[in-house]
RNA sequence: GGACAGGUGGGUGAGUGGCUAAAACCAACAGACUGUAAAUCUGUCGCUCCUUGCGAGCUACGAAGGUUCGAAUCCUUCCCUGUCCA
């Protein structure tokens, strides 16, 4: 899933979403959405698909990462989250009601659960109090959710997410008191915080199979372009990571030959597409030499190029898997990509 | 011809006796980026050497000379640039 945090995945058009790239689905934030432009003005445009004229799916995270990222501008509580606002200060309360609430305003398909993503390393005592604080939220805010009046209420999917920091048994109980909420698909939040990705690895491969194999299991975060794979084997259905879109933007590019790092001096005259096995309008159309040029001259022209490519390049991944898997060939690809073949 | 102002590292530009191999910004080069406070951030950025140390040596603030323990900073002469006046 691109990222498109503010309504936007940044650089790109709808157009280019649906068309070039054909994404199925993208990501808003509601944190972000709420402080600007306000839930309640994208409500009266007819809801977040209709405001940035996208009409095929969209997932929006509650917030929750903010608790992480924002660090230092809010304070966690038993009721919710306070949030100093990053860009004027003011104060505003997260609650996993209201945040359920603002996400029936944006109208995404699916709403994710409000939870606290905890930083990394942090001790078993730490792990167990915030899980178990989001395991509250996460029944509060069905409760709430499921109290909804039907008449008023957008059709939308609520998934809660499990915590419990790098702890086997903190995750696997959280797990359970998840999985009794019946919920139509399940999150597995707090990696990538800054753990070493093995690790990030080693929670997934703990937490997926575990989870109702019948509902979209979603790793939040997640991941390189060769850890999708990886990811898939261990029965993820879903992920989402701004790595494509971020890093186009500050002039690294993923390609079937690695990294590229356009800036670089050395593709000053390069003549070659970016990925010389990619389909993408950018390899089509361009060399690394204009990308380059277009680095260095500042030109916003880099940035839609870059992440057409990038989001390009994951998405033509995440094909390919799917594509494999329906035709039995999985572990060919797997193999492919360097992956042993999990255990489970 | 005259009167002012000024010449600093790739660029702009601070610095007016020692804390200055010289601020800051830009450029250049390299690195980072994981549910986006990110078109962001970090590092390097005169040369050489090594035991890589808040190391040693050399060169450097237009040029040459001088004053001083010590000069980008003060003095003298010269060269150059800009503005204004004739």
């Amino acid at each position: 899933m691109p990222v498109g945090t503010q309504a936007t995945v940044k650089g790109l058009t709808p157009e280019h979403l649906a068309g070039e790239l054909d994404a199925k689905i993208i990501l808003g934030n509601t944190y972000h959405l709420y402080l600007r432009p306000g839930h309640e003005l994208i409500r009266q445009f007819g809801g977040l698909h209709r405001f940035m004229h996208w009409e095929r799916a969209i997932l929006t995270d509650s917030g929750g990462f903010q608790v992480f990222s924002l660090d230092g501008l809010r304070k966690v509580r038993e009721d919710g989250v306070l949030f100093r606002s990053h860009l004027n200060g003011d104060r505003h309360l997260f609650t996993p009601e209201s945040t359920v609430d603002v996400q029936q305003a944006l109208g995404s398909d699916i709403a994710m659960v409000l939870d606290e993503c905890p930083p990394y390393p942090l001790e078993w005592h730490k792990a167990r109090k915030s899980m178990e604080l989001t395991v509250r939220w996460a029944r509060r805010a069905f409760e709430h959710y499921r109290a909804l009046p039907e008449d008023s209420r957008v059709n939308q999917a609520l998934f809660p997410i499990v915590q419990g920091g790098m702890h086997h048994d903190l995750r696997l109980g959280c797990i359970e008191e998840l999985a009794a909420l019946g919920a139509e698909g399940y999150a597995i939040g707090g990696l990538s915080v800054g753990e070493p990705r093995e690790l990030s690895m080693e929670i997934a491969d703990l937490c997926v199979p575990r989870l109702p194999i019948d509902k979209p299991r979603y790793v939040m975060g997640v991941g390189l372009p060769e850890e999708l794979p990886q990811y898939v084997a261990r029965g993820v259905d879903m992920m989402d990571c701004v790595m494509p879109s971020r890093n186009a933007r500050n002039g690294c590019l993923f390609t079937s030959e690695g990294r590229v790092v356009i800036k670089q001096a050395r593709f000053r005259e390069d003549p070659l597409p970016v990925d010389p096995a990619c389909g993408c309008y950018t390899c089509r159309h361009f060399s690394r030499a204009y990308l380059r040029h277009l680095f260095l001259a500042g030109e916003m022209l880099f940035c839609t190029l870059t992440t057409i490519h990038n989001l390009r390049y994951y998405l033509d991944i995440m094909r390919r898997i799917r594509k494999s898997i329906l035709i039995g060939r999985f572990p060919e690809l797997l193999r492919e990509f360097g992956a042993r073949i999990p255990v489970d």
